[in-house]
DNA sequence: GTGAAAGCGCTAACAC
DNA sequence: GTGTTAGCGCTTTCAC
């Protein structure tokens, strides 16, 4: 077993001054180019490598990048990590991945627990609990410390910060609109509880385009359930009496879930019952029929959203800190064979 | 914007040394009481919270955990990370995630980035470019140097360290069995390419199944495709042409492409043609007819590595340090609606 | 009861 | 051309 090798020991070896080594390992014209040369080889030989936890405390940045989610086993969670570690390797930093379980208190554990030192900023997607308790003091926090976050999807108008979103609302409205083009007049509504920013604003534009379509918006057809939590029950009541006719739902799964209700009680889709869904995971892929669902581009996100995060990290004069940014990411409809 | 605050500047405030600061707050006995509660009412008042970076360095250790995965928007490797930050959070460990992107020069070079410093220890899942390569020398060197590392799934008898893998022969063996006690004569394999490590395992289960069934083995019924990647000629050819009554698939992916085929040629799942995949996701869940699986269980493997892992980074005394562990995690046939 | 000093590994301004 | 020194933030041993 050999350790990794230090300066230090370096400079032991060939009795020349700790300074000596780094300056020659860094190719220094105040070096000769003997010494120099001698102990470049001998570094590589036994594979030098400055340590990265003295670079950090000597820079005072880490090159680490914290990412908080609500949860990590989804379809469009995993692709924005991955638009951001792939962004962020290339600029030369990792990421520290930390999941919230939707709950507030650990989102603030994560973040106190990341806030003190490990990393340079943060990148997170608000947790059910936080949109609920409407409490965002432990970001404001971390913020006022100066170190910048960017906050994606789940966002709050709460706090002062970069944010990158898709358009929910165009999102839900290009869907719907396409659903009414069909000419299905009777279109129901799958979405989350209230306190989701999300869904409030996909609710909206299912709503508008309702309107747009000279459709009347009814009540009775918008269903809210809590993600993965199938219940098909809620789902036959809306579809069977209150005879939709197509379904827009704001989660792959839930729009999986009318389908495969509506396969056991017999209703053909698309020809009976139009479905699109939200996110564009490998679920609206590999269903039977495959969904047409509004693609969210998580790893675009991601990437946009590492982007933001990095650039204000590398600007070194606070003074021209551009304002908070806000960018948006433009949902696509991708038409397969429900609806 | 108040900058986090540290023991020098404490220290400055009340005129006393530094270590007169660090002391109170340990709540060191040496130090006067009065000087403690000042102390620690002040440094409360202004958050203070010791830099883990410094702490790091003094300590020679960063209670960071390397993660290096083929990939992450992918139901078993995101449960895996799942349940390696739950219980590393637990311990007081984050998680640095890596995708090495199925490439061996990605892997080695987030490796390389991860090693000079900034984490304890690895768990790691072989990419598919090293599989194909056999080269482990970056995985061995880290190991030298005194780094535990944690093999997960791809695993490979050649790097001498702790493994956490899933019983890849008996998972396929039940399978296969299951469908042959439903009376299924000619079961096709759809698998990954050979070099893959799970993969030939399961091909083995496969044929140990058969033979104990009485069935012979013929390799017209095995298929060899790449993840993720459709080829329905290919499936139909050997579910139509070579007439098989069930289909075993070591992916769920691959399990939903032959159903989603026999759908299309009026082939009914599972009346004519039983279907079980291997993942226990989103996918087999969300499929109609749902999917039988063998499930891997993810996060208990995510668990288990970190379990052994932090393990090995907690016990102090090199010497009596457990020799390499491997352990197996069972699967389990999750009845559903295909088989 | 308090403080000085060394050290973790590295860099960089400044001597010599 | 090479070395000394200070410093990043913290802990800990040893003096006073």
């Amino acid at each position: 077993m050999k350790k990794k090798i230090t300066l230090k020991e370096i400079s032991k070896r060939f009795n020349v001054s700790i300074s000596t080594v780094s300056k020659a390992l860094k190719d220094s014209p105040e070096i000769s180019e003997k010494t120099r040369k001698m102990i470049q080889a001998f570094a590589k030989e036994h594979n030098y490598k400055p340590n990265n936890i003295a670079l950090s405390l000597k820079n005072q940045k880490t090159k680490n990048i914290g990412i908080i989610l609500p949860e990590i086993v989804h379809y469009f969670f995993s692709s924005v990590i991955t638009g951001i570690e792939r962004y962020a390797t290339e600029k030369g930093y990792n990421v520290i991945v930390c999941i919230s379980n939707e709950s507030f208190d650990k989102e603030v554990i994560n973040m106190e627990m990341l806030a003190n030192g490990s990393i340079d900023g943060f990148i997170m997607s608000l947790s059910r609990g936080t949109e609920r308790k409407q409490d965002f003091h432990h970001i404001k926090e971390v913020i006022n410390q100066g170190m910048p976050v960017v906050l994606i999807d789940r966002v709050t108008d709460e706090v002062e910060c970069d944010k990158v979103i898709i358009d929910d609302f165009h999102g839900a409205y290009s869907a719907v609109s396409y659903l009414a083009e069909q000419g299905r007049k009777r279109i129901a509504l799958i979405t989350m509880p209230d306190y989701m920013s999300v869904g409030r604003l996909r609710m909206e534009g299912y709503k508008k385009a309702l309107e747009d379509a000279g459709l009347e918006y009814d009540p009775e057809l918008v269903l809210r359930m809590e993600d993965f939590y199938e219940n098909f029950e809620a789902i036959e009541k809306v579809i069977k009496e209150r005879k939709a006719d197509a379904v827009f739902a704001v989660t792959e799964f839930f729009a999986v879930s009318a389908m495969k209700m509506a396969q056991k009680e017999g209703i053909k889709v698309p020809e009976e019952l139009s479905v699109i869904g939200f996110t564009d995971g490998i679920i609206s892929i590999s269903s039977s029929p495959s969904l047409t669902t509004v693609s969210q581009h998580g790893e675009e996100i991601g990437e946009k959203a590492a982007h933001l995060l990095i650039e204000r990290l590398e600007n070194e004069n606070m003074a021209e800190q551009k304002p908070p940014q806000k960018e948006v990411v433009k949902t696509t409809l991708v038409k397969r064979d429900s609806a």
